[in-house]
DNA sequence: ACCTGAACACCGTTCAAGT
DNA sequence: ACCTGAACACCGTTCAAGT
């Protein structure tokens, strides 16, 4: 499991790897992990890393997976669908917030073709999925495929933080939104729609 | 104007410098993107672009505006307030999607407090705020302060893009929904939830 | 005012060698 | 199996100097 390096009290020279270069991530963005700072934090030399990962995106991938992986564990019990599917999104959205880096790699663009990567990201969709389409059951949001609903409101959560943590967001005025009001905006809006179908 | 650098026979050196910079850029994202090749294809030194821009990201910076300066031309005579807006929307992804680089450069974080990009930033808004004005006007989108629905038919354009473009979205199955249809949904369901109010 | 060439400190990656 | 230290080619940036 992921989160098992942060429990145990002997960690792996990978996982030491790799959350050293989530610490550096969060510190000072992509351009501080350095495979040599990444080294010295875990107490090895600079190009130890080589034996663990092929090269430095497929160490930053490792963080990326451990990220998605985490993000699974946030469930809660609601009996409302859609207090479970509004928490899920703020969820979301208040993790990225919190870790603007590990949001912009994790939601980055990969050329590795990391199955540990594409596994959690999908399975971290399915969660999703579930809670829109019990949403959808008891009349909250629009009918159509959840699959296609899921994709709406996971965009819209996504847009809505990067462009708050961009400082494209209007931050003056009444039109002020943060990403989180965004996101009730929508679900409002779609429960308003839910009963004229298409 | 921005587009002038396209257009003129004799480029300034500062005009070659960021058109280098976008031409890198675009074919090998912004690792591609070093001084020492951009001075190469501007046909001057490595260095010469320090006497134009205060560091690398200034020259960024520059590229960044360009973009935003010319989505500003894009805007079309509909008589149909709803295809307006849809046509700035759409218009706004098929840039994305074409130029991802650009894309993600453009809409990144800016430490830089340029005024350039910032005024190109608000003055590309400005004409999305009016298009979606005149269409709550005619009811086909919900009532409510103009720059926060702006806010969020941007957030969902901004986050399928940028979601379609990492892969995020879901590629396969009858779920299947690309950028551009995430916006006709989202138009579709506001359209539907209009007479309802809040 | 604009540009050059050498130099500096840094980086990712490779490689031979050690245990 | 895992790690080290030297080395290579590259980078952003600075600086003295040229026109």
């Amino acid at each position: 499991l992921s989160t098992w390096r942060y429990r145990s009290g002997v960690a792996s020279t990978r996982d030491r790897l790799v959350n050293a270069a989530a610490e550096l991530l969060d510190q000072g963005g992509p351009a501080a992990v350095t495979l040599r700072e990444v080294g010295r934090l875990a107490g090895v030399s600079h190009n130890a890393p080589y034996k663990h990962f092929a090269d430095k995106e497929e160490l930053l991938a490792a963080v990326a997976a451990g990220e998605l992986a985490q993000q699974q564990g946030e469930r809660r019990r609601h009996a409302d669908p859609a207090a479970v599917l509004r928490a899920l999104l703020l969820g979301y959205v208040r993790w990225a917030l919190r870790y603007p880096q590990r949001f912009k790699l994790t939601f980055g663009t990969w050329t590795t073709g990391s199955d540990e990567l594409a596994d959690a990201a999908t399975s971290a969709r399915t969660a999703l999925v579930g809670a829109v389409r019990a949403a959808q059951d008891v009349r909250v949001l629009p009918r159509g495929d959840p699959e296609r609903v899921t994709a709406l409101v996971l965009a819209l959560a996504h847009g809505a933080v990067d462009l708050e943590l961009s400082g494209h967001l209007a931050k003056t005025g009444k039109g002020h939104a943060d990403a989180a009001d965004l996101v009730d905006d929508l679900l409002r809006h779609l429960a308003a729609a839910r009963r004229r179908g298409a």
